[in-house]
RNA sequence: GCCUCGGUGGCGGAACUGGUAGACGCGUCGGACUCAAAAUCCGAUUGUAGCAAUACAGUGUGGGUUCAAGUCCCACCCGAGGCACCA
């Protein structure tokens, strides 16, 4: 027997493979159903890492076993060859951008050979290729064509390093995606596509795809729909309306001031109204002087300005209330002022609390589920806390329950007043100190003694005493007859006591009471309206479309998702395919004239000044309109990579066109896509917009379907041998090549299979005995060709039959470490036989096939097959050999196993008792107890209840 | 803070619709072969007690449902990711 040669045997595969154009798809192959398997393409960056490996190699096995399976197969491969990365590189080392990607190309295809994957390099796509880039520029035209893509002035993430312009996805909290640089607002004019338009079936089409749920919460978190209501309050003696935007258009009576943010247009056009001017002009400058994520940095400390001499009116009311310029209200979300109110939200509280502005409690907590109410009754207590931060609580000896001093609330009395009437008669104390209102509950009960429902609204107050004098208590016959007493106690002997006591729910609505004081609580959830006029008793969620109507507010719907801007002041990207005119304004470059080159240029480095290096190049710059023929100017800034990989997929399917983008026919072989892998940096970016292009294509009839992929898989990393990222400065690195050379490409295939489930989300270190335990496994298969001979056992088959069907299962599922455990496990059993039989064998490398592909050829070849194992059907399980002769047969008493009973399989319930019960071990345990119950799961277990 | 997904031996991880927890691999320990080592092969390996048969405990914590819970329900703790002064 030949020793096994890895590097050998895969060269020679690899080299035959490639002349015999094994893995090369056709459009259409006979009887096959179409299965396009795509993941991420790649950067070129210079070398191949294990993370590659990863992300290609893995669903190779796929794509193979998906051959194997009877379907025509598309396994493309291609390089996002433009972009920043790529030309950061260049720069670094001084070379021009266009000669470092080319050479890296050829590098990485050299490396990418050597995995032995199924690629179609026939289909190569490369999107810095004119043959490539013509045909974004041609899509770009189309949305622009379609009023999806605007040239406007925005207020533009710059980062001062890369010296470009970002979209809002490449920021990520402040800082620059690409090199970690706090990005500056600049205002510039730029070129946005209308993601927006499309952000409602972004979200909901996301219910139609088979995502895992991680990826679809990330889209839906990043658009940030929020449904709410616009509402006007207009400017007292002005002719002016302020228009906020609100969630909680319920909580409208509870309304105490008003915020605008610092850009707001309030600010300039009633200048002249207000008298503190220039106080609110010094604090908006300073405002516009922090960089954003100082802005939203410091959250606790709120500051603003009161716009004196303005005053806005509740439209509910009528009340006037007041005007503040804060910063805690953001310019560029919704409509850049609010309605503020302290009661039901964080925030306003805050706020309110530092400049003593009012808070209007209008929305209660409610305890109890009653449909109709017949009585109802205000309540008025005291939260009252001593020096030693015990509270004062009524206790009724009688019927052991505790509840907070005071009590109703009489005909022409204030909450205040009956609060304190009621404290001194119950507790004799009477030198305090009215506080603030702290909560409000509704509890609806049902009162077993009057038969009838009653609702109770407790209002709480945080009141503290001022001394402890005591005058003479007075109760009512009803407190002296349930034996009232006060007590002092600390909040957890309160919440230990209300858990012992029997009116569960009059101790939750004290607990709710007391948490709001003590746990700072702002009530910001659905609840009974109170002190809202008309609206007063209705369901809070339904009093939000009632209070909308009464004000004629709108319902409507905003999000976090920005306008992707797409221009990039950067050499290396495809023109923006646009000649500017003084007469005409922005011009399509004509079809006739696509692509607009990117012309080879001396000086290709990134300027400070907001323009591209491509605005020096006068040759390129200055061309004649379109429409009049008057001299005009090119647009210089060049594409963001990523409108480049939106829709690198679809030219997939028909690379070559020169006709067009991609041919519908051929499209609608193809798409959408079966399977797409790839990294969860991308979700909220490249998945996100690729999402939205096929939309808009699919709008324009350009495309099959509106969503481009059927299923999404994020894959996890694979990190270096101490737990860390790999990365050169930590000096743990592994580089595939090595491996390759050393223990061979099938080793770091079934490796990286083996570390753990493909289809999760997680990270493994690279464990460098854990692969050469994998390396032994191919050994061990490579010395069973020895055993290969005339006799086999059913035990053999028995052990391939059930590994086939697990390794089946592994593949479909993406679980492909349980294939590689699957077959392990067969040739444990395998190697103890003396001979197996050339059927064993060929079974064992059909399925080893799709996860080491150059060794199971070469097997396949030494058995005396010809052809390829490639190519070869999948098998099928016979499921007459899963069934075993013999089971073990638990026995469990009482749900504990107490024996294992080896006996013959198909036997009836009756049989399998009697066999249980015939256990020494199980007679032991059942003594003379009786019994009680038996439980039989067939050919399992069964469980003897005593 | 909100949303999502997780938490199983020394490690990576198995466990179908509730039915033997720890498959498979790594590591560790013991043994065989060898003058010796490497390689290879064989055996053991969740913890505690015991010479052992065996018993008890055990899937983040505490409760619950069930004949039976890693799996289902409730509450909490921890970790990862997304969003975040977003009204």
């Amino acid at each position: 027997m030949e020793r096994y040669e890895h590097g050998e045997i895969e060269k020679k595969w690899q080299k035959q493979w490639s002349e015999d154009g094994v893995y090369e798809t056709q459009d259409i192959a006979q009887g096959k159903e179409n299965f396009y398997q795509l993941f991420e393409f790649a950067y070129p960056s210079g070398n191949l890492h294990i993370g590659h490996w990863y992300a290609f190699a893995m669903p190779d096995i796929v794509a193979r076993y998906k051959r194997m399976k009877g379907y025509n197969v598309l396994y493309p491969v291609g390089f996002d060859a433009f972009g920043l990365p790529a030309e950061n590189a260049a720069i670094k080392r001084g070379v021009n951008p266009r000669d470092w990607t080319y050479e890296n190309m050829d590098h990485m295809r050299m490396q990418m050979r050597s995995m032995g994957a199924s690629f179609d390099w026939s289909r190569e796509v490369v999107t810095c290729d004119p043959a490539y880039y013509k045909w974004t520029q041609w899509l770009f035209l189309q949305l622009y064509k379609a009023g999806l893509a605007e040239h406007r002035g925005v207020d533009a993430n710059w980062c001062p390093s890369c010296k470009t312009v970002l979209a809002n996805e490449q920021v990520v909290s402040g800082l620059c995606e690409r090199c970690d640089s706090a990005v500056e607002k600049r205002q510039m004019k730029q070129w946005q596509i209308g993601i927006t338009q499309y952000a409602d079936r972004l979200i909901d089409d996301l219910d139609d795809v088979q995502w895992p749920q991680d990826i679809k919460m990330s889209q839906k978190n990043w658009i940030g729909r929020s449904e709410g209501a616009e509402l006007e309050f207009k400017i007292s003696g002005e002719d002016y309306k302020l228009k906020v935007f609100t969630t909680r258009p319920d909580t409208l009576y509870g309304v105490t001031y008003m915020v605008v943010a610092p850009e707001h247009e309030i600010i300039q056009n009633l200048e002249k109204k207000i008298p503190n001017i220039k106080a609110v002009r010094d604090y908006v400058a300073e405002s516009a002087k922090k960089s954003e994520i100082d802005r939203t940095n410091d959250t606790k400390e709120k500051t603003g300005v009161l716009l004196e001499g303005i005053k806005a009116i509740n439209p509910a009311n009528d009340e006037e209330i007041p005007v503040y310029v804060a910063d805690y209200v953001l310019g560029n979300y919704g409509t850049g002022a609010i309605m503020a109110v302290p009661a039901h939200d964080e925030r306003d509280q805050a706020f309110a609390l530092k400049y003593d502005i009012p808070v209007r409690h209008v929305v209660a907590k409610k305890v109890g589920e009653i449909a109709s109410i017949d009585l109802e009754k205000v309540g008025s207590y005291g939260i009252i806390q001593n020096n030693e931060g015990k509270f004062l609580i009524q206790y009724s000896k009688r019927v052991d329950e505790y509840w907070l001093p005071g009590g109703t609330v009489e005909d022409g009395e204030s909450l205040e007043q009956a609060l304190e009437r009621e404290v001194v008669e119950e507790t004799g104390f009477s030198d305090f100190v009215n506080g603030n209102k702290v909560s409000v509950v509704v509890w609806d009960q049902y009162s077993h003694t009057k038969k009838k429902t009653r609702r109770n609204v407790c209002h709480a107050f945080a009141v503290s005493l001022s001394s402890k004098k005591r005058v003479e208590i007075k109760m009512t016959q009803v407190e002296k007859d349930d034996e009232m007493v006060s007590k002092w106690m600390t909040y957890d002997e309160i919440d230990a006591a209300i858990k012992k006591q029997v009116n569960k729910e009059k101790g939750e609505v004290m607990m709710l009471l007391l948490d709001t004081y003590v746990k700072r609580e702002v009530f910001a959830k659905d609840g009974v309206m109170i002190n809202s006029g008309e609206f007063d008793g209705m369901e809070s969620e339904e009093a939000k479309k009632a209070i909308v109507e009464k004000v004629g507010g709108e319902i409507t719907t905003t999000y976090k998702l920005r306008d992707w801007t797409v221009s990039r002041q950067r050499y290396w990207g495809a023109p923006i395919p646009i000649i500017h005119c003084d007469d005409c304004g922005p011009i399509a470059v004509p079809d006739a004239q696509l692509p607009v080159e990117l012309p080879d240029v001396e000086d290709y480095l990134p300027n400070d000044d907001g323009r591209s290096p491509l605005a020096k190049n006068e040759d390129f710059v200055n061309v004649s309109c379109p429409e009049c023929g008057k001299d005009a100017q090119r647009e210089t800034d060049t594409f963001d990579t990523f409108m480049c990989s939106s829709w690198y997929f679809l030219r997939y399917c028909d690379p070559d066109n020169v006709e067009s983008f991609a041919d519908m026919e051929k499209l609608k072989m193809w798409m959408p896509i079966d399977h797409y892998s790839g990294g969860a940096e991308h979700t909220t970016m490249h998945l996100l917009y690729s999402r939205f292009f096929t939309k808009a294509l699919y709008d324009l009839g350009l495309v099959p379907s509106s969503e481009p992929y059927t299923r999404r898989m994020n894959r996890s990393l694979i990190l270096g041998p101490d737990g860390n990222k790999m990365s050169k400065s930590k000096g743990n690195v592994i580089d595939p090549d090595d491996i390759v050379e050393k223990l061979g490409a099938d080793t770091m295939r079934l490796y990286l299979a083996f570390v753990g489930p493909y289809n999760e989300v997680s990270s493994y270190p690279w464990n460098p005995q854990s692969i050469i335990g994998v390396r032994r496994f191919i050994e061990r298969i490579w010395k069973l060709q020895e055993k290969v001979g005339d006799g086999g056992t059913k035990a053999s088959d028995q052990a391939l039959h059930k590994a086939l069907d697990t390794v089946t299962a592994s593949i479909e599922n993406y679980k492909l470490n349980t294939g590689v455990s699957a077959l392990m496990g067969t040739i444990n059993v395998l190697e103890k036989e003396v001979s197996i039989t050339k059927e064993h064998m060929t079974l064992l490398v059909t399925m080893l096939a799709p996860y080491a592909p150059h060794v199971a050829q070469e097997i396949w070849e030494g058995i005396g097959h010809d052809g390829y194992v490639a190519k070869v059907q999948w098998p099928e399980v016979d499921a007459t050999l899963l069934v075993e002769d013999e089971i073990l047969l638990i026995v469990q008493i009482g749900g504990k196993v107490r024996d294992k009973v080896t006996v013959a399989a198909g036997q009836d319930d009756a049989a399998l008792e009697k066999i249980a019960l015939a256990s020494e071990k199980v007679q032991k345990f059942i003594g003379e107890k009786e019994i009680r119950k038996i439980i039989v799961i067939k050919g399992k277990l069964i469980n003897i209840v005593i």
